[in-house]
DNA sequence: TGAGCTGATATCTCTAGGCGTATGGAGCGC
DNA sequence: GCGCTCCATACGCCTAGAGATATCAGCTCA
């Protein structure tokens, strides 16, 4: 890339002159004398080396190497016009782009809310949303590949991000339809004691896994673990076929499953927080942005 | 269109630097020290409001706003740049266009060695050539819808036009086979006196016309006009039909039809001129290099 | 022939900005 | 702790160029 030989007043000046080829009609538009204007366009000849406009008597026309410069410089102009509004866009936050990283859980509750008032209130925002369990996210935020995070259960001391509750749900227990306890209105925990545990691997959100397994320890038992899947859709399956019973956040209630029962946990205080995250030094506005639609929406829980 | 916000020479650091993403690197590219560089940088952020770059220790890299405007500045500098170039070799009449009128009669003859060496010379330059006849050739070169013309019989005095004689060349008898005189080899002029003529309406060209007419005067007769066609083509055709005679320049010999005879005619001092005509006052580079070319390429006649 | 329009020239002012050197300050590795 | 890298800041110099006013020169038209 070499540097600019041309400078942008000049052609401003050549692309009005061009339009008008009346050198005091485009001073006028220019908003300047006539005189400095003659000057703008011999500069600008004298850089190019040849004639741009010819002028005769009573009638100023382009030569022909004017009119191979004038395209370029009509397009770099608007280029630059637009390419500075774009980026002011961005800057304040008014347009852009924003990565959003959500447990599949959320998909269904607080997601679809969020998104829309961000929408409402910033169209010109483009949301690139991914499904992704907690520990990718925080990944993914620390190398920039996503903006913003939503997450169960956040771990409580992580560098770089901030956290903050969006929405805190209680669980539920997740049965086999023909499971004597889904007889029951609400199930103590450890009545699951004997029963097979089909839960996700601790590797996609240990946070949550161990707030479930938590659960147990406190009702007295440790829960036995016949089978891991990566997606809470196949947990609830594995569950109607009668591999083993779960525990999960009450969203869960949203996937309906004829061989599958929910039911109210006890203790109810055994609640489980969805939590957004974000770069704690990131200073792209829409962040902030969504930050604070977050904190204006109110989330409201199942149970 | 408004007045351009952002100085080029500013953008084309920032797209440097928007490359290398380190501002020791991008400043020996620019030739300059590291400190000018990052003043630029600030002036032009300063300029669009917000950050371009965001400089955490050790890394340098482009913010949202910084990404938007860099390929509208690329865009804008490589456009100036190649409409630079281009303007240049236009002017410089390495390139162009030129837009050629010629008279139909001269496309077998002057006007493919003509081009030819044109080409060759000017490989980059666009050559729009237009078959018209004399008076339109005119016509044309002062309202600049041609910039050169090639005609025959070029008018005395038209001011504001410049003309050169690209060739001489005898006129010979057009005759239908079945003809008397198509028997002999030579035709004397006045032997024509009592046969219909097939000419070229005069508006075509005027010159080429009472140059005709002028040669049958001279030689005692005025001419019968039977029938006008306005193309030598047609001329022939209509000669072949037995409608009449004629008297043309003898490049038409190149057209081929089985039932018509040209020969020779006396007095052979009848000539008639083709020139090559431009606009006096043309600044056009290209102009004068056909003109030169034309007056270097050796032009042929017929007979 | 004189008035009016159009563009070029001359001259002056002023400032934005491009570049340099010198220096400061934050991280990072030894 | 020391030095190194990397970027920012401060200050000074100097030129390009954008703007103004005043004036001139060529053409047209009444």
């Amino acid at each position: 890339m070499e540097r600019p030989e041309l400078p942008l007043p000049q052609l401003h000046a050549f692309a009005v002159l061009a339009e008008e080829l009346h050198f005091g009609r485009a001073a006028t538009r220019l908003g300047i004398a006539q005189p400095p204007l003659s000057q703008q366009i011999r500069r600008l000849e004298e850089k190019v080396g040849h004639a741009l406009f010819s002028r005769e008597p009573g009638h100023v026309a382009l030569t022909p190497a004017g009119r191979e410069l004038l395209p370029a410089a009509r397009r770099a102009l608007s280029d630059l016009a637009e390419g500075l509004a774009a980026a002011r866009a961005v800057g304040s936050g008014r347009a852009g782009c924003l990565r959003i990283g959500f447990a599949a859980s959320l998909a269904l509750t607080v997601l679809p809310g969020l998104l829309h008032t961000f929408r409402q209130r910033f169209p010109e925002v483009r949301l690139n949303i991914h499904e992704m369990t907690t520990a990718p996210q925080i990944a993914a935020l620390h190398d920039k590949t996503i903006d913003i995070g939503l997450l169960r259960e956040p771990p409580t001391d992580e560098p770089g991000l901030g956290f903050e509750t969006v929405l805190s749900e209680p669980f539920v227990a997740v049965l086999p339809s023909a499971h004597p306890l889904a007889a029951t209105r609400t199930v103590e925990t450890a009545q699951l004691a004997d029963s097979p545990f089909v839960l996700l691997p601790r590797e996609v959100g240990p946070g949550l896994y161990d707030r479930i397994t938590g659960l147990c320890t406190a009702a007295g038992f440790t829960p036995r673990v016949a089978q891991h899947a990566v997606e809470w859709q196949t947990v609830c399956a594995l569950v109607e076929t009668g591999l083993g019973v779960s525990l999960a956040p009450a969203s869960i209630r949203r996937i309906r499953l004829r061989g599958v029962a929910f039911r109210g946990l006890r203790p109810a205080t055994a609640r489980t927080r969805v939590a957004v995250a974000w770069r704690s030094n990131d200073p792209n506005p829409l962040v902030s942005r969504l930050l604070a639609t977050v904190s204006q929406v109110p989330q409201r829980g199942l149970l």
